[in-house]
DNA sequence: ATCGTTAGTTTCAATTCGATAGTAACACTT
DNA sequence: AAGTGTTACTATCGAATTGAAACTAACGAT
């Protein structure tokens, strides 16, 4: 999908899609926000092959997502962390996954909850500015000018 | 990456992914929402080759995302309009969005408004019950009972 | 000394992708 | 009437990517 021009297009998903525009990204970013490190951990919990593993961790942290962290020297051991930008890639998750829990919803679905008032999480976008969900409001677009 | 399977897993963001994991799928859809119809306007927009694009096409239309919709009869014409479904994927692209701009943000960039008071969307994620933005507060998660 | 664990690499066949060219069914122009 | 343009594809084929399986390296445990 030549991801060098993508990159320097002007819409913002383009540029995200352009790292993370396959399913086993998002996938290990979902592992890696719930709790998984290790190459193991995550070759076991999606049941990908080695060599992809591999070359979508070392994208990843490439891309500033992940960070390679030695955990033990004696073997030689590295585990993989969520950066800041991997943290904010959460909300994607969710949205990502309110669509398929609406659309995809059929059997059992895991389900998620606040940790502390024990409500279920229903996340939506809104816009921050109005507080109205995105899609219920009239949007203008305007392009970058080229100067 | 077997499709079948993933589809049938508990987690709903691999569902999603199941029809919409890759980047052409996307970014068709987010043409889709910016108005475009038409094979040759997608395919100009996108620069994507004609088989990948009646592929992708024809998936996003069978997984209900688009619909066929004759627009003339002789020639024999169709164009794609965006479902239900295919509407309220949109959170899910100003999300992917958001993350692009702020993690990938250099150069000019498209950017949107609201059109009726000029604000400039800012897209966040909130829990619909608390309020509170994603991730800004403890999640925990609950498989499905095997019963 | 052998087994198990972890984090990979190597190899190779199968699938998918992308580019280019061609087709079908017309409308429009000369 | 013949040629050109438009739209929505399909066919072909080489290149790149993916997936499955086996193997390796570096240990620690028994």
């Amino acid at each position: 999908m030549d991801n060098e021009n993508i990159s320097s297009d002007s819409c913002p998903i383009a540029r995200s899609l352009a790292f993370a525009g396959d399913a086993w990204s998002i996938l290990i970013l979902r592992d890696a926000h719930g709790g998984l490190t290790r190459f193991d951990q995550f070759r076991k919990s999606l049941g990908i092959a080695p060599t992809m593993l591999t070359r979508r961790l070392a994208t990843l942290t490439e891309e500033g997502l992940l960070e390679k962290r030695r955990y033990s020297e004696h073997p030689p051991r590295e585990e993989y962390l969520l950066t800041a930008a991997g943290r904010d890639f959460l909300p994607v998750l969710f949205m990502i996954g309110e669509w398929g829990r609406q659309y995809r919803g059929g059997g059992k679905l895991v389900r998620f909850f606040d940790a502390e008032n024990g409500t279920e999480i229903k996340a939506v976008a809104v816009d921050e500015v109005t507080g109205a969900k995105i899609g219920t409001r009239p949007i203008r677009m305007v392009m970058p000018d080229e100067s």
